[in-house]
DNA sequence: GATCGAATTTGCCTTAGATCAAACAGGTGA
DNA sequence: TCACCTGTTTGATCTAAGGCAAATTCGATC
């Protein structure tokens, strides 16, 4: 296996304030893997042996209901960690992650996640600032949930995003990884047929350009509208 | 001032693992106060100079949006933090916390808590496995809303409050503060009068005793029923 | 005990969005 | 090049639950 360097990991936000000899030891005990589009990183409910890091691609993080339900949680990009079970006091991962496209991930062990946390404490500190900023997201979703309709919904997911993971183009930002309408709908808590609707009119009206699992958003100031609920109501 | 006294922290779960001794340093810097019903404990956007411990009483946790919507997002029963926004690298506090009761809270500044993470590596680890348990219930919460109807999400709601804050009685299981139907409607992103025709429903087959601000579950067996969603349509 | 305000109940109507159904691409592999 | 599978579009209903309005009840206060 080839040998892991410091540079894969220096300038994320996780690692910020910690020394580089530091880094070194950190990205020394972690062994990096290939992930190929639609596999698992890890399944709700399995032992949550590892906690990752993603260092390219894009992973979607599901959970499953008893009945057949799936409700996308987070997609993750670049530079997060996902999989912290260990860090919050459980044992299992609470959700499916699959990798949406072919991702490269680093793997620690969780058992390494104590000895972490006390011998660089602000990789601890910057870790559990994102658990609190996710926390955050948490709320805000539920907030969303209750209080907005799909419209503005949907105008806010693909808005999220867009700041996430959007890439400038010629006709507009796209959204930077295969993503299908029932996707979005499993983000929004609605489902595909009404996130078709809503983007051939969106499309009519010139806010986005869609095709199959990609979508490009062409006037984002106009999107913003929508999601603030003072869409055109004619 | 009346002298803090170690008992009244030993035993909760947050401070599971703790020496006596340290106990002792950690209540003697705090703040003991009361707090009157209907009274803020923080206010959303406030700076989060402290954090808080509730003693005795309950605190309901409410996010306002711009356009004038109150989302509960959860309730603090005794023996929970709240207010943790400085353990979550935050400066400011993300909702308003509001007594349901006369309660009484202890407070410490919020500067502490690097020296206390440090100095109780329990105590840390404690509160983020606390951490980790509520962002697991606001990922809940999202599943709900997203798969689940109106009906079941207002059992659901009442079980929980059971759950955490039920007192027996000869009528039943007495959830143990006054709760309006708006109050009930705020946790589940409904309307007082979806929530007032439930109520009623279920009171005419002799689930629920309910009356103004107060709820007593008859019948918890039969409410889960309803929760899982095959409630009984005729 | 009379009065007043807040909480609750209920009926009726409306509607956003789900469900059902069917047709329609656009890639991919044979 | 064609066939096929998966993702998408669009139309036609249907319904859960929100909005509106008005009556009612319960407590607290004077």
């Amino acid at each position: 296996m080839a040998s892991l360097d410091r540079s894969l990991i220096a300038g994320l936000s996780v690692f910020e304030g910690i020394a580089a000899a530091d880094l070194d030891r950190i990205v020394g005990q972690a062994r990096s893997m290939r992930v190929a589009r639609d596999q698992p990183v890890f399944e709700q409910e399995q032992e949550a042996h590892s906690f990752f890091l993603l260092l390219d691609g894009h992973v979607r993080v599901v959970k499953s209901t008893p009945d057949g339900h799936e409700v996308t949680v987070r997609y993750i990009s670049p530079g997060e960690l996902m999989g912290i079970a260990g860090a919050l006091g459980r044992t299992t991962y609470p959700a499916n992650a699959v990798a949406a496209v072919d991702c490269v991930v680093l793997a620690w062990p969780s058992h390494l996640w104590p000895t972490f946390a006390t011998s660089f404490p602000s990789f601890s500190a910057n870790t559990y600032k994102m658990v609190g900023s996710r926390l955050q997201d948490a709320h805000m979703r539920v907030i969303e949930m209750s209080t907005e309709q799909v419209e503005q919904r949907v105008a806010n997911a693909l808005l999220k995003l867009v700041k996430q993971s959007g890439r400038k183009t010629e006709e507009g930002i796209l959204i930077d990884f295969p993503i299908s309408r029932q996707d979005i709908a499993e983000m929004t808590g609605t489902t595909l047929h009404t996130v078709s609707r809503l983007l051939s009119a969106w499309e009519d009206q010139g806010l986005v350009k869609s095709g199959r699992q990609k979508v490009v958003v062409v006037e984002p100031h106009r999107l913003v509208v929508v999601a603030e609920g003072r869409g055109s109501k004619s």
